[in-house]
DNA sequence: GCCTATGATGGGAACGGTTCCACTGCAACG
DNA sequence: CGTTGCAGTGGAACCGTTCCCATCATAGGC
């Protein structure tokens, strides 16, 4: 066995092997195998099998502009629920016959606006963008040379984009209805610092707004989560040792802040459920913790799917630019032990 | 404001602007900017912004060959361990200069082969897999076809290739030593089926070859983790039931049986810690379960990195087409509630 | 039986870059 | 003062495709 240069066989060597032109085998690998007589077919097919051709997708998309990739920025990958969703996405973009080149930015706005020129440089047909930061300028950039975008949960300002995400009145209508419903009165609402990251803000907003339709008092906090800072006991013991009889209960605002929350009422030794906690996001260990987490689950894989399906409906040749879509997903209420006096 | 045809500019619009040749922009974009003049330099630099100019990965890979992309093939994304190990990938490969295209197989051999002839069109310059079924032949063709390639975790027959993951072995002795030392008994192995994933039957062999050198005894089980499947109470109820006084243990093989025994042992009523419950791979809700889950962590992100490295090393122009390497981490004990009785 | 429609096939120009090579000045050298 | 060398620059071929167009049978219409 000699040394043979490992190079892929092309096009041209398939056709020659073929004893047919390159125009002939692109057809075949391309969609117009049909325009093909049986004959050629055939020797287009064992050809390519004998060489072991495989089309070379850079080319490919380089003549036709179709990268066939689809792009999407994840904010922090080790949340569950940002995996989730693209595995939505995901497997919706397979099902279109796309493949996805997924970036994480580790919550970074740098790494952002680096992954997001590296993606417009693949030439991406469309971005599915769980921002970080407010990198409006390349987002609105990208849309005007005709990449189409979805945002998901977060929303940027001044950006006129699709938006996929969950119905966030809602969901605190829900969770104060629910805690309300089980006897709790003074809540602690807690948040990852709300800074550009809309949703947040949105569900602060309504927390704060509607708190007192459902006769309850409370107030919020910001837990900034650093990795590995100690879980901050200090606020949340002030607020839960404040006098007074009234049922208390916390209110979290994602999944990590509710790991990091149960972290520390088990650190303090809280009894779930005489004190109430309940989070957004439904997480696999929530069921596991004492006597069970209450959660509002997000339908993550819809979401993935339905951001999947923005970016086609746009693709779609007679694409008037319409108006920016925004979809809002209703959240699943798991009741469990957690908001259980 | 007139409707524009929303196409990228080119190369040669840039060289236009700047009244340069495309050969120069080019070179100012590549890594021979400094054979530039100062006055093109600044030229070319403005014209590019001027335009929004950003050069086309698909074209510049092309000529050159250099895809700038690495590929992943994920067994499982909804596998934490998986997720980390990606992680630590993603930073190696931004860190060398390259960007990664992930994909998802969801444990099926069908979507296995098919991503892996995706990523190969793309033309990857190096692959890290975390195989599912065993591709031999299509990963071998990779080899021989000079894409270089690390298999993550579990080994596939026949494929000349590096292994990166767990120092298998020495984890399972390392969780016989902890369970012996902490006075159980009797244990019940609990696995995915091993099929084809040579690290399952790597801690099943060891398992049982060591066991008796600790003075216990014990068996196997085989879980199969269909994803709505009942819980199996039953074969794990008919071990903990079983009549003796040698104090009992589950050591479960990985994260995802943690998480099924976990659910199994807590509808059973257990009391963790009295029957000793031990898990391969750490996860972050295991210090929250009752009195906590003791565990094996592995070095994901390390693992990761291990990866890219040797990917890298392959590349190296100078490459003697060494024989395979095997790197093997050592896992971390962290001991918990659930096996002190 | 001639002209045209039709279907199968191939030639060659893009696509947007990189890179080899050639060309131009100009300074340093003998 | 004629070479040589080198830094700065541009021309053009090429990378592996797609796709427009041309070619050539063969079949069908009159």
């Amino acid at each position: 066995m000699t040394a043979q240069t490992p190079r892929r066989p092309t096009i041209l060597e398939v056709a020659r092997e073929a004893g047919a032109s390159k125009t002939s085998v692109s057809r075949y690998f391309g969609d117009e195998r049909d325009r093909l007589s049986r004959g050629l077919q055939g020797r287009i097919a064992s050809a390519a099998k004998r060489l072991g051709y495989r089309p070379n997708q850079m080319a490919r998309s380089l003549k036709g502009g179709h990268s066939r990739l689809i792009g999407m920025l994840v904010a922090d990958i080790r949340n569950p629920f940002s995996v989730a969703v693209m595995h939505g996405v995901e497997q919706a973009c397979r099902a279109s016959g796309y493949s996805l080149l997924a970036c994480n930015t580790d919550n970074d706005p740098a790494q952002e606006s680096a992954h997001l020129s590296l993606l417009a440089s693949y030439r991406v047909e469309g971005l599915v963008i769980n921002a970080t930061g407010s990198p409006h300028g390349a987002l609105q950039a990208l849309i005007d040379q005709g990449t189409p975008l979805v945002l998901l949960d977060r929303e940027v300002d001044r950006v006129a984009a699709d938006v996929v995400g969950l119905d966030n009145p809602r969901a605190i209508d829900m969770a104060l209805e629910h805690l309300a419903e089980r006897g709790y009165r003074e809540l602690l609402y807690i948040t990852e610092p709300p800074e550009e990251a809309s949703p947040r803000q949105r569900r602060m907003a309504r927390f704060r707004a509607r708190l007192a339709d459902f006769g309850m008092t409370g107030e919020s906090l910001c837990l900034p989560l650093t990795d590995d800072t100690a879980t901050p006991h200090a606020a949340i013991a002030a607020f839960l040792n404040r006098p007074g009889v009234a049922p208390k209960a916390l209110l979290c605002a994602n999944g990590k802040i509710t790991l990091a929350v149960t972290r520390t009422l088990q650190a303090l030794g809280v009894r779930l459920g005489e004190t109430g906690l309940m989070g957004i996001d439904e997480l696999e260990w929530c069921e596991l913790v004492a006597p069970g987490i209450t959660t509002l689950a997000q339908p993550t894989e819809a979401i993935g799917r339905a951001a999947v399906e923005c970016l086609m409906q746009r693709r779609e040749p007679q694409h008037h630019p319409s108006p920016p879509r925004h979809i809002h997903y209703q959240p699943v209420l798991i009741p469990r032990g957690s908001t259980q006096r």
